[in-house]
DNA sequence: TTCTTCCTCCAAAACGTTTCGGATTCTTTC
DNA sequence: GAAAGAATCCGAAACGTTTTGGAGGAAGAA
């Protein structure tokens, strides 16, 4: 493997000149300049990026920490679409990204900050982590620049962006008002994340300002996994017929929401309007099709990707907040009982 | 940021004792070893690898060389899905992944080896290129090891997995001849894959084993994209309405056909019988449901990973192919015509 | 002519590790 | 008590870069 010091030789000059030469610096002049990138090119000579980030102390790698990359994240593919849209900015920088491949038991052997150190990246993008993640804390403790993903934590050397959760989950709400329907359930993720806060804020803004009272029986946790909110729906639904729409704070919980009431012999639309969150591949595919608030999430990977490198660069950290979009379809209708009363 | 000097001065000792203490050498007293291990934690040290990597010339990373990771890519998200078995077995060893972000104007501008040389990657997977990348030739030419998904390249250095894409279309089309279909046309993806032409091939078989006559005119190239498969099938069965069966090279392209086929007013699978291949997550969820070959993407990465790492600790270059299964579905079913006639 | 300035170039230090070859001390053996 | 061997430790070189501070010479100014 060629290195500098087999240029300089042949070359008849310095080292010095050869670094300087090949990195543009203009006390080189220009026919030796000539000489020295047509030998490098003669050697093959690729330099060697260790060396330079060890002296540098940069190493123009962007850390990606990422939970949530596994088997059963293909339904519902936040992760990979994140990922793209990082990947696609990154794409055009001369940094390279890193994977942290963190599972449970090496997340516990290693810190954060461990992490990241080892590996001299100069910023991380932090996604899928809940809220008691220890990692979190590290985070704002650290001094390595960071942005997160729809977690809501700045500092002066971290940022995020997100999408305006409240604002989404309250449009979503407020079409199932709109549709006539008083008597609205939630089926919410867990508690932590900060998206399900946000989305039981918006829930409740939407209910409030339109004078729908909130029975707080009706608000339940569904892990953000089809299974359980299937069987979360199953109870909600058999102890309370009444229940004539619910809001559901993702897609996949949504589509189990949808399992359950089928199982029941209940119709979506006809019987319970529901509305997910996310517009997942799926949901404009699946019978009856959902309603749904989107959000672009491979611009959120590459917003996230953006800050961080302006960051690199000097920048201040900043909140980028997107916009979400409701999606009519089919699993959302007129409330029928109230048809009949008018 | 606390270096092994630093230990090394509050302990007392050389840096050549604290190195070798940390790194589990012998010939330090198990007393000194308490001692360093001890104010390296106090101290929060956390080794640069970046130094380690340059003296040891080895980096403990091993590159990902991807192409494919972009906006269409989410329907069928064969790429992620092979990561996520990739990252599976990487999490277990104590490498990490650097992802390579290859848009075609990188690309470009470096080389393969320059990419890997510069990076000091260990070694390298590669997963979808086409037959006709430059990059491709490089592989074999540079020594450094690399596992291919479905390339069927081989040497010294560089190992593959793939599954058995000839038996894989063999068993779709043998499906749809003993449902009792003769005009059975392919919908196949480009020139620049390999997989084309073994499933190519893998038709070929079945159609001769059984008898079968195979017009030339009636296999096309749907480039593997939903819409140019669309086009395509429209072409094809509006000049060939004698067609009662199709089997098409990706799932993706099978959802073109069907779509074409409805556009035409035809009934899927009551006049025209449509296989897939991949068993992509739509496939179960659109009406009609396809019926498919499945391969298990998330195991093609698992084992290509795994594979490398062997290859890094000694063990030579080999060929995993894994099997591939028959999903009946919807979409097909027993050809009408010959009910007629019997 | 001499002094200053500019243009080229270079030696050496630095980044944080690992490792080779030896040096010291301690223990054992005769 | 001395020689031998084992157990500990260490100095210095090496990995491939970048950068600092200056050296040498040529050109311009006085």
């Amino acid at each position: 493997m060629t290195t500098i010091k087999d240029i300089a030789k042949v070359a008849g000059v310095s080292v010095t000149t050869v670094s300087r030469a090949l990195n543009g610096y203009p006390d080189v002049s220009e026919k030796t300049r000539q000489k020295i990138i047509e030998i490098a090119k003669q050697l093959n000579y690729s330099p060697n990026t260790l060396a330079r980030s060890l002296v540098m102390n940069k190493s123009k790698t962007i850390g990606l920490l990422v939970s949530g990359m596994n088997h059963s994240a293909i339904k519902d593919n936040f992760t990979f679409e994140v990922l793209t849209g990082i990947n696609d900015y990154i794409a055009k920088t001369d940094y390279d990204l890193i994977l942290f491949s963190t599972n449970s038991t090496k997340q516990r052997e290693k810190t954060y900050s461990q992490l990241c150190r080892e590996r001299r990246v100069d910023g991380v993008i932090l996604q899928g982590i809940k809220t008691d993640d220890p990692y979190l804390t590290e985070v704002v403790e650290s001094d390595i620049p960071c942005v997160l993903i729809d977690i809501p934590i700045q500092s002066d050397k971290v940022g995020y962006v997100t999408t305006d959760n409240v604002l989404g989950a309250k449009k979503a709400v407020q079409h199932l008002i709109e549709l006539g329907h008083e008597n609205i359930a939630m089926m919410n993720g867990h508690d932590y994340a900060f998206v399900s806060k946000q989305r039981l804020e918006g829930f409740r803004q939407a209910m409030e300002e339109a004078n729908v009272a909130i029975n707080d029986d009706w608000i339940v946790n569904g892990e953000f996994s089809e299974e359980v909110a299937e069987k979360k729906a199953l109870e909600l639904f058999s102890k309370h017929r009444e229940i004539t729409a619910i809001f559901c704070a993702s897609d996949l919980m949504a589509l189990g929401v949808v399992k359950a009431l089928k199982q029941m012999g209940l119709s979506v639309p006809d019987d319970v309007s529901v509305v997910g969150y996310d517009d997942i591949l799926l949901a404009s595919y699946v019978s009856p099709s959902l309603t749904t608030i989107a959000q672009n999430r491979f611009q959120m990977g590459y917003e996230a990707a953006s800050m961080l490198v302006e960051m690199l660069e000097g920048k201040e950290a900043k909140v980028v907040m997107l916009r979400t979009q409701l999606i009519v379809r089919e699993s959302t209708k007129k409330n029928q009982l109230l048809k009949g009363r008018m």
